[in-house]
DNA sequence: TGAAAATAGTACAACGCTTTCCCAAAAAAG
DNA sequence: CTTTTTTGGGAAAGCGTTGTACTATTTTCA
């Protein structure tokens, strides 16, 4: 069998607690005897069983980590790893680890909630937004279990969340095309009942109502997922007696389309048309010209996530609801450079 | 304090043993006192400490999953998760949990590495193959910790491993070009010393041998990484005398180049040049033309990984290295179709 | 010098479950 | 009806730590 604290006990002639002090770094045990310990498990190559010892202190130092994980995800939704492994950096430095927990479709996921909230297997959980219904909310509510959400959830319940604020983003945007020049700017959206698009469309409105930019009927369109539509849009919105200066994209992938509709409808960019997208990735290198992006690190989301959590869990009674990672603005080509205020 | 077997034992008025055994559903337990246990258990809302029950058992249903988790990891590598949902996806049917460990350079791999195999946290862990040194190698085999290696490891050493099999990927591609017709094919890999590229290349080679199909000097061309570099070295293939009559492109980045250049060069596709590139990607519905592609299903490979593991876990002494995930050819505009053998 | 206080280490009862061995009662066999 | 076998269930010994309460020794201080 393997060496146990016993073992090294009776080698080095103390008792179980004493090394079970001098693993656990108590300050009353001489330096003289830590050392004799410590020199005797080195020679035993022991290693304390983890198992034993957080079932003894009732802390497992695992953490959940609950999010969509079924096939094609990651092309579906990169971000979600970007936050794990942000999450992972911090909690990682603390001694806890990170464990993943599906939540997908195929998943039981008011099981697992279930076994998670009340198993005593994990210490605190993170869990992205998009598993959160009321029923689970209650749940962890009720049973009073150190969580974070990705994501303020659309109801309001006294769940504890981390998230970017998606209307800043939006404000960001307008303002840099505002500051730019623009005055008639376009808005290219996902779908009407996304969180997403709604937020961020808020905060382009505040900012056009602020900068009296003017937004007409029909400059707020939607894709509906159907990125390719963002061509038929583009092209339809140059046709008008007085087109758009500005276009901002939601998503990279309507904006490769909305790009190919200027470049196909003869608009320079950014001197007829300046476009401002979110999110950057890799593929804005691929895009030609290179959009200027509204960016979140997400990596950074994951980050304190984590280290909200670990608050959480020291803190039980913390409430917390926070926009922590700011937006920032990357520019490109697609726009010309800040000129105002 | 939460309810404990005890507890769920004296209410139901049986021992302790007998309550175990009805969660671990012993088949000695009368239906009817199990049926009455259950519904105490219900009765008082009782979870299973899965803390203690690990540790009674010596056995964590925990495994860990080594990877580099660093920022901007999921965009360079987005493989790495794909794997990791598939793994999850296996083992979590068998109640079993992925952990996933940070063995990055900015973490310290030797001591994470060090700490699984002895810490008796985990019962088994995949690793990412480039987190392989033969130093932790070693390590592994010397205390016989159950593992699988996600890809064959460079060094022959007595891991287990599960991997796609690179060579027959380079073989579909080239033998699917022939089989369409081409004579003469060009190979843009990205660096000379890497695995992917040298297989891929061995195994297109073979099938050039095979089908007695020409490779001049300088049909195979490394971008180095820049994947922009692919539209230079396109242009000039396409000015040569006599020129490829198809392309392989190692990925798709660079794949985007290459197509430029062949519109910039009036080629038509696939009239002109035929193109195949490896690793189907969202990406590639962005493209146009959109191009056939040797495609692996990673999630599939993670998948295998997981059941690989499992096995090993159960019996230790078996020797798992195999190949177990096919490529597959995806047709699209870019090769015409399989006309020959 | 003697009492109080600080220091260093020990004994031992948890922690909640699993599992082996054992026993009683019921069923089957003689 | 006994004896053997089967069945259902219980008693108790771990599993490897932690942490509290305690003791023995040394130091400090009046």
């Amino acid at each position: 069998m393997s060496v146990s604290i016993k073992d090294v006990a009776t080698k080095a002639g103390v008792s179980i607690s004493t090394v079970s002090k001098v693993i656990n770094n108590w300050p009353t045990i001489s330096e003289a005897t830590a050392e004799r310990v410590r020199e005797t498990m080195r020679e035993l190559d022991y290693t304390p069983n983890r198992r034993a010892a957080s079932f003894s202190r009732r802390a497992s130092w695992d953490l959940a980590f609950l999010a969509p994980l079924d096939k094609g995800r990651v092309f579906a939704d990169p971000h979600l790893f970007e936050i794990m492994c942000g999450a992972n950096s911090y909690v990682d430095k603390k001694n806890y680890h990170l464990t993943v927990v599906d939540v997908s479709a195929q998943s039981n996921t008011v099981e697992s909630m279930r076994d998670i909230v009340s198993g005593q297997i994990f210490d605190g959980m993170i869990v992205h937004g998009s598993a959160i219904t009321p029923e689970i909310g209650k749940l962890i509510i009720d049973k009073n279990f150190p969580h974070i959400l990705i994501g303020r959830p659309e109801f309001e319940t006294g769940l504890c969340w981390v998230d970017t604020n998606h209307v800043l983003e939006g404000s960001v945007a307008a303002r840099h095309l505002a500051g730019s020049g623009c005055r008639s700017i376009a808005f290219i959206a996902g779908s009407p009942s996304g969180k997403l698009s709604r937020e961020r469309i808020q905060g382009f409105l505040s900012v056009s109502r602020e900068r009296r930019i003017s937004v007409p009927e029909g400059f707020i369109r939607y894709t509906q997922d159907d990125f390719e539509s963002g061509y038929d849009i583009m092209r339809k919105l140059l046709k008008l007696p007085s087109p758009p200066d500005a276009v901002i994209c939601e998503n990279n992938s309507t904006a490769i389309w909305v790009l190919k509709a200027l470049k196909d409808g003869g608009a320079a960019l950014p001197e007829d048309v300046s476009l401002v997208t979110f999110d950057d990735y890799p593929l804005s290198h691929l895009m030609d010209p290179k959009p200027t992006v509204v960016d979140i690190d997400v990596f950074d989301l994951g980050f304190q996530a984590g280290r909200a959590l670990l608050q959480k869990i020291r803190n039980p009674e913390l409430q917390i609801q926070s926009y922590t990672t700011l937006p920032r603005l990357i520019q490109r080509s697609t726009t010309a450079s800040f000129s105002g205020v």
